[in-house]
DNA sequence: AACTATTTATAAGA
DNA sequence: TTCTTATAAATAGTT
């Protein structure tokens, strides 16, 4: 525009065009400054050089992210506040499900009882009889695993010498060894009526086998019920 | 910058100020374009206008959402990624707290009981069966303030002329009044033994009285316990 | 939307 | 970088 005219193209001349760039973004700016103030506008410019340095100008009383937030409105497009609107949503929804979770386990403690009603709590004792049947069946089950593999093992020490097989047959004629009195069938025990010995002695002799509780071969695990 | 120079503040006459925007963001984004070319660089020009009309100038290859994330990268005040990650990060929680809660309520029920140790389970049937002493008390208590609600019925039924209160007096000696065979304390029932009956016919004159269930001076309320 | 007198921006040089 | 200055470009006011 002076001196001479130019042409629009990419200028190849590496310091020129770091030059032009300077002068014509302080043209730009002033330019934009200019025009904000005269017609009350709002302006963003944002710029990114060809060594990727960074230079902005935001018109009087703007929040770079307030006109971020127009122009998304405006365009539509919603570049990610729908997205945000919808994380929020989930999040109520899931924090409301925690929350009728946390009722009911605490309802199934005999917490929080006043919620209910009188059927609710007859429905509630009936489940509840129900659910411990079955677990009492489990733990009946988990007894009757861990006494077969220790059945395996017993085989399996059969392979040792002689009188180590013999002591261990003499320990389980034990009378310590309470539930089991029969080389037969074990899980018979899975016959119980509920409210069955709560707590049934196995005491194998731990150094030669593993105890009930570490269980070798099962395939149990265990883990906190919460954090 | 013709015709006369101009002061830089707000144009007043809205027409005139209309006209400036118009020729002004033309010049604006030509220059903005001339200085994309020459030196290579991105730029993003976002105008809002006194009238909210919005216009915007990218340079060519280049996306505005990409230029706002190398702006914010660049600023480094993150204007919502790092809020978002937040969120995310929230929701993930929520999630496997979530996850934890229904496997108890799970465990609770007789379900998913092989993610229990022997130990565990124990534990867990002690826990229940506490919990369901705390909630048969909870059952007879109920009962008890049914009953007493009846009481006071019957008092003001008193007051009601003297061949309604014979007819009722003939009633409650009628053998479908089942439990309630003296006029002293009904509260004794909550002295029953765990198991007692499980529906308590408390079959009350419902032309006259309130029946059980939709015990009227009652504080019970009943809501489900999921949606 | 076009015109044009003037102001402003800026390319090249220092 | 900044200053200078000849000249190109932008535009205020007018039509």
């Amino acid at each position: 525009m002076a001196r001479g005219k130019i042409q629009i193209k990419r200028i190849e001349n590496q310091t020129n065009r770091q030059v032009t760039y300077s002068k014509r973004r302080n043209g730009l700016f002033k330019k934009a400054h200019e025009l904000s103030v005269l017609c009350d506008a709002k302006v963003s410019i944002i710029m990114i050089s060809s060594t990727q340095k960074l230079h902005e100008y935001i018109s009087p009383t703007t929040a770079t992210k307030q006109l971020f937030d127009q122009y998304q409105k405006a365009v539509g497009v919603d570049l990610w506040s729908s997205h945000y609107e919808k994380m929020q949503e989930h999040l109520k929804k899931l924090n409301e499900v925690n929350r009728n979770l946390r009722r009911e386990i605490r309802q199934r403690m005999g917490e929080s009882l006043n919620d209910l009603g009188y059927e609710q709590i007859v429905n509630l004792i009936e489940d509840m009889d129900n659910s411990l049947k079955l677990i009492r069946e489990r733990k009946y089950k988990v007894i009757s695993n861990q006494i077969d593999t220790s059945k395996k093992k017993v085989r399996n020490v059969e392979e040792i010498p002689r009188n180590l097989v013999l002591e261990f047959d003499a320990r389980r004629e034990d009378p310590h060894f309470g539930l089991v009195d029969n080389e037969g069938d074990y899980n018979s025990v899975l016959g119980f009526p509920n409210g069955g010995p709560r707590i049934i002695a196995l005491r194998l002799p731990t150094n030669h086998h593993p105890t009930l509780h570490s269980g070798g071969g099962s395939d149990l695990t265990t883990f906190a019920l919460l954090e």
